[in-house]
This record gives structure tokens, sequence and C-alpha cells, in this order.
DNA sequence: TATGATAATGATAACAGTTCTCATTCTTTG
DNA sequence: CAAAGAATGAGAACTGTTATCATTATCATA
């Protein structure tokens, strides 16, 4: 975990609201974090940041790449750190429980789609709701 | 085209910006349409409906069936009609450009990782984002 | 290690998209 | 055609996010 490191790499300069931010997606229960959750879980560790320099920080990672933004239902975006591997999302609606999976048909069948219709495929977003089985339902609040 | 028909059958009284609306769509050369293009259009042509109202219609011609919301990148919503089949989006990010697609290989795939993880599928987003070849690129605003 | 150029921060205002409020007007049913 | 209830318009309010700007911190260089 050189998180130094990785905002080195990526241009950014080393400071503790940064610092802070990457450390929370990395030992955080929760994987997947919007702009208000990180300010609260941050404000609660004790830390304060101002949610001005949360938003910016978070831009700024998922433009070196070590985030990754979604845009689910809602509004509200939802970070997640970018280990390299890329995978689709499989999300309850009842529960907002969320799972990761990867199938590599689908990605193939997807260039293809866009070759098909003259497009240099540059990235997507594919998003499963559905609602999952009641015993893994934890009836969490919804994403 | 029966557009008061079909409000009935939504349980949805007839009026005129409810048939405003729904002529828009059915009769606009853009067949995705935002609530603010749904209003700036109306207003183009005349008629004048209030901005609340066009939120408040698209949102019940979501819930009753008759407009398909998306959640495309950029915040706003996107309405089409629905015309019962099914279909995924490509998205040109230079030009907005837009085309759709229907890949039952992908539909496929998508039932068995449900199935998979113990979801019952209620629904999916699968938005292909690149860049369209130059000469099919009218360089429209972006969506 | 002190310095200064430059970048980052915090507080808050501003903004976009959307929803809410409420008094007025329209649909519809009898 | 009257009454009950629903829909509308205008604008306030709300949410998530970005911009502004004065202050403070970082880091390459001396």
């Amino acid at each position: 975990m050189q998180t130094s490191e990785d905002l080195q790499k990526a241009g950014l300069k080393i400071t503790l609201p940064r610092l802070k931010v990457l450390n929370l997606f990395e030992t955080s229960a929760n994987h997947h974090l919007s702009a208000e959750d990180v300010f609260k879980e941050l404000l609660a560790s004790g830390e304060d940041v101002s949610l001005a320099t949360v938003y910016r920080v978070l831009t700024q990672f998922e433009l070196s790449g070590i985030l990754i933004r979604h845009n689910f239902e809602g509004g509200k975006s939802v970070f997640e750190l970018n280990h390299g591997g890329h995978h689709d999302h499989i999300v309850c609606l009842q529960c907002g429980h969320l799972e990761e999976f990867f199938d590599s048909a689908i990605e193939a069948r997807q260039k293809k789609i866009a070759a098909e219709h003259g497009f240099t495929i540059h990235d997507h977003s594919l998003y499963i709701y559905g609602d999952c089985t009641k015993d893994k339902c934890p009836n969490k609040p919804a994403v």
C-alpha cells in the first residue's frame, strides 16, 4: 500500500487530504463510496477535510486512474479503487447489495458491436439491476 | 398513434401538456430527449408548458411505461418512447451521436450471470462509449 | 534548512438538474 | 352543469457538484 507513491506517479502533490481519502478507500469495508460517504467517514474518524476538497480529490483521482467513477441510478457518483481488472456490476434494487462480475463473452460481443457500428470503443458501463435472494439480502441502505 | 388512449390506459387524465409531450416524442427527429430538450422544443413550437409540468409528465410516463429513462454520463436524464423492444446504446463521446443495438448473446449471458449470483434480473443498462468514425460524426452537441 | 513559486485547501457562493408547494385551473363523473 | 379531485404554473427549495478566492501548505532550489 504505497499510497504516496501512487500520488507521485499521478503527478499529484502529497497532501494530507489526498492521503486520507486514498487510505479510506483502501481500508473501508464498503468499496464503493460517494463523495458524501467519503466526507462523512472522514468526519466520523476525526479527520476533517472540506467537502470541496473531497470532490476535487475524487475527480483528480479519477483522472489519474486511481479511482473509477460510476454513475448509478440516483444521480450521485460513486467511486471505487481501480485495481486494473475491469468488471461490471450487478445491483440489488431492494437492499443496494452490489456484486462484481466479469464476463469475457460479453466483453467480446461489445467489441464486435462497436466495430459493426463503426465505433472505436472507449469504455462501457453495464449494470444489471435485480433482486438478490432473501438470505443474502441484508437490507442495507440502497446505493 | 392513439395518444389519448395511451394516457387513459396509464390512468392519466387527458390534458394538453401530456398530449403535447407525447406528440413531441412521436414526431421529433431526435428520439432521445432530456427534460430541458422537451421544454425547449415545446417553447420553440409555440406551445407553452411549465418546466415543472414537463418533469412531472416525464416521470409519470416513465412510471406508466410510456417512456424509458436513461442515465447517461453527465447527470441529466434522457427519455425515449418505449416501443416494447428492449435495446442498448452506443454513444459517441465526441459528438453525442447515438445508435441503438440489440444483442441476444449479451442478453443471454446477463441472465446467466444474474442466476449465478442468485439475482432475479429486473432490468439492466448497457452503454458503450466510444468515438464514431469521422464521416458519420456530425459534431452535434454531446448528449 | 530557508525561500519562494506554485499548487492545494477551506469556506462559501454559485450552479444545474430536479422536486416541492400551493393557489388556480382544468377533467371528469354524476 | 356542478362538484370533487386531479393537473397545472410559477417560483421556492433541494441535492449533488463546481467555481471563486483568500489563505496555507508543498517542494525544488539555493
